[in-house]
DNA sequence: TGCCCAGATCTGTGATCACAGTTATCGTGC
DNA sequence: GCACGATAACTGTGATCACAGATCTGGGCA
């Protein structure tokens, strides 16, 4: 039951919302989307109920599907909740020494760390490497229902957070979020739960702070 | 958009589901559902795979919709993450002494108190006053995405719990629930965040022991 | 009496049509 | 040239049909 279209539809806009290709206020169509991915309606309807269902896309009052805008307080109320959830599962992942993930940690790391040194970075690459590096430490933890959980906020926050990098505001240049990321793997390699669990607050509000100082999301 | 029929359909499987009403590997084929609830194939499709996105439910290599059959392994994960995504929101509701919802917390206390000191408790009222109680704390916390979280959760884990309580098994009259209720409003009524988690994992550590200890979830 | 295989029936998935409501466009009147 | 209204195109929702595969059911054979 893998390999249903409406699921391979579903894969296609799920990595469209995270990676910020899709930005918050796009519109999705049914059927020139359909059109577009030489399917008919009905695996797209079903792929997007499932992404309405998780909030990651909503249908206006109006009769349209988009990627949800964002107030500038939802977007710290999901920050809140992922210190909270994601420092959880640094705290567990670390517990277990990063597991059978450790090797992946260690590589995604250096690929985040070869874009961010580099004078003109391949913000797509630097993208998906933070991605990978973060979804490791959490399938470390050994709770797939928490990666799912996770996975759920990213989609909401993805095209805030990923836009901005993908507009290109130099922010991977100033080597915060590498400093972040070393610091959190050596406490994952030491078994240190608190630790790890700072580092990567540390992290998370780094990049938070820095997109509500940017004051591009509406207050109201 | 909140009253289409796919809509309706999904909010009657959700009841059904918290309340344990449907147990782990019922099936719920569609044409006899959308049969049985007067609305063609089309809604319930809709429903069930929103339903499905949130594991809720899930559709098996063999072509058929169930209710998840859940593992002693899966259970102690999910209790895993309750403990800390409950233990948080709890947290932060106390942090605002319960706002808004101080008066509901002590209607649905007085609620489920009430069914747990009668003879012959109604299962289905101390069923629904325990998740009114649990989820007017969980919006206090103001944070309606943590909510949705815990919603999903709750939608896993329902079945297997509430399937339990309403075998009746003699749990509710043992007044351990209701005693770490009076404990958890106390905490957060005085403004006890640590208080209020640790109140809150008590209750959610008794009814997991009980229901591991009963034996009835399958280990592999 | 017990076993096995074929046909009927049921499953979810995909496609397509009808419909009511919204939005956009274009032509008309001033 | 500009405002306004009618119409055409587009939106998601609901219903229905076709289809391939799994499952169940009987009947025939050993």
């Amino acid at each position: 039951m893998n390999d249903t279209l409406g699921t391979q539809v579903l894969a296609h806009l799920r990595t469209q919302l995270i990676t910020g290709l899709l930005a918050p206020g796009d519109k999705l169509p049914l059927r020139p989307l359909a059109l577009q991915l030489g399917v008919s309606m009905q695996p797209v309807r079903d792929a997007v109920s499932r992404l309405v269902a998780e909030r990651a896309l909503e249908v206006t009052p109006k009769r349209s599907v988009q990627v949800p805008l964002m107030r500038l307080a939802q977007f710290k109320e999901l920050t809140t909740i992922r210190l909270g959830v994601e420092g959880f599962a640094a705290e567990h992942a670390a517990r277990h020494r990063g597991g059978a993930e450790r090797a992946a940690l260690r590589r995604h790391e250096a690929a985040f760390r070869r874009q961010s040194q580099r004078a003109a970075p391949d913000v797509d690459a630097a993208i998906v490497a933070n991605a990978n590096l973060h979804f490791a430490i959490y399938r470390a933890a050994g709770m797939p229902a928490l990666v799912g959980i996770i996975e759920g906020l990213w989609l909401r926050i993805g095209p805030v957070l990923n836009l901005d990098m993908r507009g290109g505001t130099g922010r991977l240049a100033s080597g915060v979020a590498m400093d972040c990321h070393a610091d959190l793997l050596a406490a994952i390699e030491r078994g240190d739960a608190a630790g790890a669990r700072d580092a990567l607050l540390e992290d998370i509000r780094n990049t938070a702070d820095f997109i509500e100082a940017r004051g591009v999301l509406p207050t109201d």
